[in-house]
RNA sequence: GCCCAUAUAGCUCAGUCGGUAGAGCACUUCCUUGGUAAGGAAGAGGUCACCGGUUCAAAUCCGGUUAUGGGCUCCA
């Protein structure tokens, strides 16, 4: 009988169990295998004629294998520190796994360093860690007699004539698909991160859990790395910067609201121009609507009875008003004023709109996750054979916004019709193929979200990840059926017939308070020239220099350099420390030499390089480095 | 909203067994006028998040509230 191993035949007989096969042929560190291209334990006996792909911990497959089973080490140290606790599930995740417990003692963070002292210790005894197929009736009555119901409730789900798997090692049995490690030896570098809540199946109405978070790696030195870097990242957190660098606050009267400071708005104002300039160059109405609204209007957009909990109301005589939660109902009363043609479709309205959702307290994140924020938002009013060309001309524009502020890598979804919609079958089908079709004439690498929809349409999702890999919405397209009839939208068509646009909701930053957060977490807060709100800091070296640093200070500012100037009685070598820290790409140094020459020394953010110029001339080289 | 944790000077943090608080930086004043990441001295700063309880006595122990952090759920 003749098998495949890593490219290479071996001579093998029936009945034979792969892992003899490794340990006689291989080195140490195989784990597991892919067998006829499926993720296998080595265990497994061996076939006549198979293919067989042998995975190291080195491997991303073999990986995630060594984070299962250090999963099920983390099983076996719990149930062995804490009897009562009941297993719930425990899958691999992004750098490691997690498990969902339920303990009736709640535990805490000090509890990790114990479980995860605990942990090495019996990774160290090289259990044997074995697999056992058993049928379904078996497998429950295991795990009703180790008292676990969440994996008895778990295994009566599992269809009928699916394989049932357990694993033990020692005296710990878990149900699992597999494959694992076939020792325990193998896990040598993991860590215990973090304890949290979470929901059995994910149901906030459910049963709470307690849900560990461990990381694990094939070696120290990979697990180091990985804290490391961990630890980098979060110098990156726009939280840390935003005081560091002064540029905003929050406080505990205003809760997920932003205190914007001088420069943060400055930052704000630069990306909030830039957008403007894009609108106008691109032929939208720029216009602003009312911050409170009759709540008898987002009864009938529908808003209320969906979000209503997120809304903010306020009353006055008598009546009742909501604060805008978004722009939308807004825009479709502008674009009600007068009569429409269709000739003045596509009509596209924008808004820097200031919106509040009332979002949970336990959401709220930074800037990242607010409850009173801009949104760069614009309804493009259309008919069905526009959508296609305008949805084209958005990716490709929202392509180039992103590059502009230097993001390259980004995630884009696009979410199809769910169960529950309004609309016919044909006009879905119309709106998913449009959106389809441009992203494909734009060359978009996206991934599909089947079922998760808006009930009024379909919709293109533009996410970013932050310095510690938390995803973040940025833009969205969405395309609407159902709003500008409920709020009752029409034009004039080609026959003189009253009829209802199709509606485009778009935002391309989103939120620009979001959008600030992630810019300064991409660039750990190094900010390019044209967004930094200080570009230039003109130091003098000592007072005798001090008329000539704010002549130059002043120029700069003429000629619409964002500059200032510290005169202050320290030395030069402090002032340097102190701008630097707060992330100035360019310092101009005054002293003797600069007065005397009429020059200005430029000190350089990247290299710390120094060079002696005319002011006009490092004007000249700043302004083609700005635009 | 749910689970766990945290809250001390403007910032970063220390404060042991319950006996009403301390450092560094920042700030103010003075000395110093110094050429590329911290010159020196002095001073000022806190109802220890808030409310309540235990105690002769609470930053410290207990309960509650608020906010923040990490997740979960949610995100038009």
């Amino acid at each position: 009988m003749i098998t495949t191993i890593n490219n290479k035949e071996y001579e093998v007989n029936e009945g034979d169990i792969l892992e003899d096969i490794v340990s006689k042929n291989f080195e140490k560190n195989i784990v597991a295998a892919k067998i006829n291209d499926r993720l296998s334990d080595l265990s497994e006996q061996i076939t006549d004629g198979s293919t067989i792909e042998l995975l190291s911990t080195a491997d991303a497959d073999g990986l995630d294998i060594l984070r299962h089973s250090c999963a099920h080490i983390f099983g076996h140290a719990i149930k062995q520190l804490y009897p009562d606790v009941k297993m719930v599930i425990g899958p691999v995740i992004e750098n490691g796994f997690y498990y969902d417990i339920l303990s009736d003692e709640p535990l805490t963070d000090k509890d990790l360093p114990i479980i995860e002292n605990r942990m090495r210790k019996l990774a160290k005894k090289n259990y044997a860690i074995k697999r056992e197929v058993i049928s379904k009736e078996d497998a429950i009555s295991i795990f009703e007699e180790r008292k676990e119901p969440y994996k008895v409730e778990l295994l009566k789900e599992i269809p009928e004539g699916e394989i049932i798997a357990i694993y033990h090692h020692e005296e710990y049995i878990d149900m699992c698909r597999g494959p694992h490690l076939t020792n325990t030896k193998h896990v040598k570098a993991f860590k215990l991160m973090k304890i949290s809540g979470s929901y059995w199946k994910g149901d906030s109405s459910n049963q709470a859990l307690t849900r560990i978070y461990g990381t694990a790696w094939p070696d120290q030195n990979s697990l180091d790395s990985y804290l490391k870097s961990i630890e980098e990242a979060e110098k990156s957190d726009h939280r840390l910067l935003g005081k560091k660098l002064d540029l905003f606050h929050f406080q505990e009267e205003s809760p997920g609201m932003v205190f914007w400071h001088d420069k943060g708005w400055t930052i704000f104002n630069i990306i909030k121009d830039f957008m403007t300039k894009y609108l106008r160059l691109n032929k939208y109405k720029i216009i602003n609507t009312p911050q409170i609204l009759d709540k008898s209007l987002w009864k009938k957009s529908g808003h209320l009875d969906k979000f209503g909990e997120l809304i903010f109301d306020v009353g006055s005589e008598k009546k009742e008003f909501a604060i805008k939660p978004m722009s939308c109902p807004g825009h479709v009363q502008v674009f009600n004023q007068g009569l429409r043609s269709y000739k003045d479709l596509p009509l596209k309205l924008a808004e820097f709109g200031f919106v509040h959702r009332n979002e949970p307290s336990g959401t709220l994140h930074g800037l990242l996750r607010i409850r009173a924020f801009t949104q760069d938002d614009a309804h493009i009013f259309c008919t069905p054979d526009q959508i296609k060309n305008e949805i084209s001309i958005l990716i490709n524009d929202i392509k180039n916004i992103y590059n502009k502020f230097g993001f390259n890598e980004l995630k884009i979804e696009l979410s199809t019709r769910p169960e529950k919609r309004v609309g016919s079958d044909e006009i879905w089908d119309t709106a998913e193929d449009s959106l389809k079709l441009a992203l494909k004439a734009n060359d978009i690498d996206y991934s599909e979200n089947p079922g998760d929809g808006a009930f009024y349409g379909p919709k293109i999702d533009f996410s970013l990840k932050d310095s510690l890999s938390r995803v973040w919405q940025l833009g969205t397209i969405q395309l609407d059926f159902s709003m500008p009839g409920r709020l009752d939208a029409t034009y004039i068509d080609k026959d003189g017939n009253k009829t209802t646009p199709v509606m485009i909701h778009r935002a391309i930053l989103g939120s620009l308070e979001r959008f600030v957060g992630i810019l300064l977490e991409h660039y750990s807060g190094n900010l390019p020239i044209w967004l930094s709100p200080i570009q230039v800091m003109v130091l003098n070296i000592t007072d005798k220099h001090s008329d000539y640093a704010e002549m130059i200070t002043n120029k700069l500012t003429e000629s619409g350099i964002r500059s200032e100037c510290d005169l202050s009685n320290e030395k030069i070598g402090y002032k340097i420390r102190n701008h630097a820290m707060t992330r100035v790409p360019y310092m101009l140094i005054i002293g003797d030499k600069e007065l005397d020459e009429e020059l200005v020394t430029v000190r350089d953010r990247e290299s710390a390089d120094q060079k002696s110029i005319k002011l006009d001339d490092f004007i000249e080289s700043l302004n083609d480095k700005i635009n």
